[in-house]
DNA sequence: TTGTATGCGTTATCAT
DNA sequence: ATGATAACGCATACAA
């Protein structure tokens, strides 16, 4: 039965002894179509393995059943588990994953409009926390959009993601709970969003627990362990040195983990640390860092639902969508040691 | 200049004063195409911001500028390098990615194989080392096709990835060059090729070093971390035990390390562990965790400039693409503890 | 060198 | 309930 070409819609409806009008209708609106004969179109489509050509479909309804998800990066560890969220909930529903990624680079952001411009794509998922197409008027005429991980600031755009205030309240307030009063916290300067809420837990927590802004320490980096690794060195330059590091990502706290393993300092009997997102790397260091858990997969689900639902044409019922963040305990926190109080 | 809606091809002739043909000409073959003529069309695409509609042009040409790429795991640490290798050379010739993960499952596998059929898709990127749509007669109506990381053993497809035997053979060497002898190698059932390739480096290895199969020591596990754990555990209801784990991957070698560490051993002083793979994770561990690095990136390209070759028309040069692999030398390996030699 | 006209496979409108 | 047909936007065979 295989024939070389694969079967048309026409196919069908000669088998069917049909209209193409017909076996569209059975496909699409079975409800408009006699029982009878929705049963032959049934066993012509059985017989000729037919599939209906997507191309011709979007071309005529003018949309495609494609999402474009656009990433600075790819190999970031967050992004993969967010992918899977996304994926199953696009596939679920008839949709492809297109994907793209930028290297921060607005040139390729350009690029991948072209998937768009060219109804390749009928909706965005931006992963940048920035429109990455430079600031051209094509904003306006964007597909539906929403963005995930990190808040788009340059965009009217829907935003799902974790409460990034509640999550790093959280994380302060295990180390205060545990006698911490000296908590620097590294941030990073990059992802502007992300952070200024990651510090504003950080302060809200400093704030609450009656420790006058004037002691806090407050670094900046740029997310990467390496950034992470420098921000410690820098602190070590100084006169007090704080008991605590709370970091603005995992990255960032693995980097002060090796800094701190590299000037022989035990974690967490000479300071403690604690990260933010729970990368797979965070359990296998030693010791497994305490962190706050992104929920990755329902992020992606989340935002892909809300993608689709914006692109059935309802407006979104709200602008952000802020999935709850877990304390993950692990072994990098403990009391504060007095080795370092009076350096 | 922003209109309602896109422009089309026809926009730019009337506003070229030329015909459709002409600026279709003007665009894939201007040398077709008068100077002059070509300066027209030139402007009047700059002025209407015209983008070709790929859902026509693939429409008419029978074929779409897709490649859908099939993992059976998006977060496998592996996957996204190859991904972005994958996606930088696809997106230079004008193509895009589109992603399926198939979690192994073969029903997800047949839903993918869906954008093949309905030519969204004009060629395979396999991640998964076997075809994941059943044994359906399909098979037959490939697109082209191309397997990365790990050969796909039920279908004649190319493939590119590393030199699995060279690769184990260098760990070996590392091993015995150490002084080892007693090296127990822990597999992955699963991934049956590149299972056995890396098996054959192993025993080549110890061939070479005079080692007779009867001393050697082989387990099974899966490829996951827990599996290293659970191989390690039978290892230790044995009266012998090996100096040295050599591992199928890296993940089985994080197993073991973790297990080993649960036991009160020192890595490398109590036993030396090698990995395969480099996957981030390696680096982070304590102790690091010497490895075979897959160089990803370039598997990817490649495998990807294949595929656009086949795509081309032209039949394959060579059926399989071997990527040399690099020993990648840390910390958890030293000359064999005198300890447990005779226990 | 350029223009006219056809068809790719679909969905939707309008008849019947 | 069903059929005939137009149109989506494009690339190309053929004519000029």
């Amino acid at each position: 039965m295989s024939s070389s070409s694969p079967a048309t819609i026409e196919d069908v409806a000669r088998i069917a002894q049909v209209s193409i009008a017909t076996v569209s209708r059975a496909i699409h609106t079975p409800e408009k179509v006699a029982n009878s004969t929705r049963l032959k179109v049934n066993q012509a489509i059985a017989i000729t393995g037919y599939t209906t050509n997507a191309m011709a479909r979007s071309l005529r309804l003018g949309r495609s059943n494609m999402i474009l998800v656009v990433a600075p990066d790819i190999g970031d560890p967050n992004f993969s588990n967010i992918l899977v969220g996304l994926e199953n909930e696009a596939r679920s529903h008839g949709y492809g994953i297109l994907i793209g990624h930028t290297h921060n680079d607005p040139q390729r952001g350009l690029e991948y409009l072209k998937f768009l411009n060219s109804n390749q794509a009928a909706g965005l998922i931006l992963f940048t926390g920035i429109l990455p197409f430079g600031h051209q008027s094509m904003t306006a005429r964007l597909p539906p959009s929403v963005g995930v991980f990190e808040p788009v600031y340059n965009g009217g755009i829907p935003y799902v993601g974790v409460d990034d205030i509640e999550g790093a309240r959280k994380a302060v307030d295990l180390l205060v709970a545990e006698g911490h009063r000296k908590i620097a916290f590294i941030g990073d300067s990059r992802t502007r969003l992300a952070y200024s809420r990651r510090r504003q837990g950080y302060d809200a927590g400093l704030d609450a627990a009656g420790v006058p802004p004037g002691e806090r320490t407050i670094l900046e980096g740029d997310g990467t362990i390496e950034s992470g690794r420098l921000a410690l060195e820098q602190l070590f330059m100084r006169d007090t040195l704080p008991t605590a590091f709370m970091c603005v990502n995992d990255q960032t706290a693995i980097g002060v983990m090796i800094g701190l393993g590299a000037r022989g300092y035990d974690i967490p009997g000479d300071f403690s640390v604690t990260g933010f997102d729970d990368v797979p790397q965070a359990t296998f260091m030693t010791p497994s860092l305490t962190t706050i858990r992104q929920p990755r997969t329902a992020i992606g689900k989340s935002a892909m639902a809300l993608l689709l639902e914006l692109l059935s044409g309802s407006e979104p019922p709200e602008t952000e969508i802020l999935l709850r963040p877990d304390l993950i305990v692990r072994n990098s926190v403990t009391a504060p040691s007095r080795r370092f109080q009076k350096r």
